[in-house]
DNA sequence: CCGAATCCGCGAGGATACTG
DNA sequence: CAGTATCCTCGCGGATTCGG
């Protein structure tokens, strides 16, 4: 990817050199960033951020998802849980029990994806308000 | 946010105390994550975070952005170009020759943002190869 | 070259009803 | 309780055309 902030030209990477490291410039294209794509897709998906972050307290039962996320419906809860539990990040546990019963909880690598989502979680934090001023400033430029 | 990894219960933040400074558990709900939707969304973005990272590089013109991203409308690219100058993190510079020229380069709030999203970035690169094995794995499950 | 405007297909996602 | 199945709509986004 890119090493902002400030970098004038390039990414770098590390390939293997003679007995040392060199660092090689590349462009960013979107070769490079094509396996990461599907990781952000399903970060900046709407309700599996939400998920992540609540179960990063501790495991849940579904409708316990279902009643702390408001608005979801029943098949988004279920289809984000298949996604999340299909990537490795979320477990989900079956109860044979009457009625049922079914724990939700993040693995380690859905515990390792919040260190970088609450990288970008601060960042946002920082600068929601700057950004809603320049949306409030752009949209007052627009409408004449 | 979450104090992830592995906290097992709530996030923390910091309130002001007497003379100190005292950390208070509150629960991670949508309504402290509903500031940060917005900005994920627009990270998630197919289009916005492919742009981003090739303007981290440097501005570029239009139909330069357009060539360098492959499979991008030329609507798209306006759409994405448009929503990230009303965030602040693109300006947009024309210059009024014939035929005309339009420069876009990411803000300084623009180049902050590159900051997590090379986290994230870098965090979807150390585990794509896992994600993919465990998406195999569990398709091969389903598939009976 | 840069963009706005229009048309249109299609698939994401909500609502509802039904099962184990 | 924890889903699955079906229907239906609504808006995203591609293709195309026109304007400055």
């Amino acid at each position: 990817m890119c090493d902002c902030p400030h970098s004038p030209q390039g990414g770098t990477i590390l390939l293997p050199g003679h007995t040392n490291v060199t660092k090689v410039k590349l462009p960013v294209t979107q070769e490079n960033c094509r396996p990461v794509a599907p990781i952000l897709a399903r970060v900046g998906d709407k309700w599996s951020i939400l998920v992540v972050m609540i179960l990063s307290q501790g495991p849940r039962r579904f409708n316990d998802l279902k009643r702390n996320i408001d608005g979801i419906s029943q098949r988004m809860l279920t289809l984000t849980l298949r996604g999340l539990e299909r990537d490795g990040l979320v477990t989900r546990t079956v109860f044979p029990t009457i009625p049922p019963r079914v724990d939700y909880a993040l693995t380690d690598l859905g515990h390792s994806l919040c260190v970088p989502v609450t990288g970008l979680g601060k960042w946002a934090m920082a600068n929601i308000d700057t950004i809603e001023r320049s949306r409030a400033e752009f949209d007052a430029r627009s409408e004449d």
